[in-house]
DNA sequence: ATCCAGGTATGCA
DNA sequence: TGCATACCTGGA
């Protein structure tokens, strides 16, 4: 066996404070990151793709990937994590003039971002999301990948694709912690099996139109379809509304008693067409406060 | 021990 | 259309 020979250091045009690296990485957007010992570096795989980020005490990332990837990773990289200028011009679109709530919020955590990841696997990691905290939701993804998907290098394995696990069983699926969330995602991926265009057709189809073929398959809902266009797509007006969302417009905004449809539209009328953007800050935000 | 977790589908008024 | 309930199971 021979040790993994990772690409020298390269820097990103990326700067953050750790916390927000944090956010960025680990606060649900994605499931695939984790500190490499207990410091300033993160390893983490998508796609085909595994790579290494480590930041400076000023805050500047820079990042690394195994030597025979690396050129692939370098370019993929600059996708998954978005825009060099980052959310800048957008973020300054929202109505943070008008909103002080949202204006705190974009001042807590300046530089967070909307990934990119790749739609099938965001489709993956978020039909394990139901009812389950983000720890767990990492260790499905982790064991998916483990025991279904293959390897991109010795030790990291990329996310089986859906036609592997259209040839799995939903009991083999069970055993990877999935409990119910199993079913879903057997039967999904049976239906895109006999479908091979679907997920493509879809990924392109206009935002509603989308909304309304993910919301087909088992196991997506409106909630889960938002968060696969948001961070798999790229689809910036889509408004994921969880229970944290939910939290935040009783306790920010007044809207006692409202139902998840009704913040939906809420939030599209109030924030835009960028309002999942918004979501994101508001997400970080009531998350920080109930861990204080 | 017991309760809950970034929802969705289903059954019943 | 609206509301309650079941669904799995590892952690807190």
């Amino acid at each position: 066996m021979c040790a993994l020979k990772w690409s020298d250091w390269k820097p990103l045009s990326l700067k953050l404070t750790p916390d927000i690296l944090q956010e960025l990485l680990d606060g649900g957007q994605s499931f695939r990151w984790n500190r490499v010992g207990n410091d300033s570096e993160w390893i983490g795989i998508w796609g085909n793709c595994v790579a290494k980020l480590s930041q400076a005490d000023n805050g500047a990332i820079r990042w690394s990937a195994p030597a025979q990837i690396a050129d692939r990773v370098g370019s993929e990289l600059g996708i998954y994590l978005g825009p060099n200028a980052g959310f800048a011009p957008q973020v300054d679109a929202l109505p943070w003039r008008s909103d002080a709530h949202l204006a705190k919020c974009l001042e807590v955590f300046p530089g967070l971002r909307i990934l990119r990841q790749p739609f099938g696997e965001t489709l993956l990691c978020f039909l394990c999301s139901a009812t389950k905290q983000i720890v767990q939701i990492k260790q499905m993804v982790a064991l998916l990948a483990t025991r279904h998907g293959r390897e991109i290098i010795p030790g990291f394995n990329r996310l089986p694709t859906w036609a592997e696990l259209a040839d799995t069983s939903e009991l083999a699926l069970r055993s990877c912690l999935l409990g119910f969330r199993a079913r879903y995602i057997y039967e999904t991926a049976t239906f895109l099996a006999e479908n091979p265009n679907w997920l493509t057709t879809t990924e392109a189809a206009p935002y509603s139109e989308a909304k309304e073929l993910l919301c087909l398959l088992p196991g997506v809902g409106e909630k889960v379809a938002d968060c696969v266009l948001l961070f798999g797509a790229g689809r910036l007006e889509a408004f994921p509304v969880d229970v944290w969302i939910l939290k935040t417009m009783e306790r920010r905004y007044g809207l006692v008693g409202w139902k998840p449809a009704q913040v939906v539209q809420f939030g599209r009328a109030h924030f835009g067409p960028l309002a999942g953007l918004a979501q994101q800050y508001l997400f970080a935000y009531e998350r920080r406060e109930a861990r204080r």
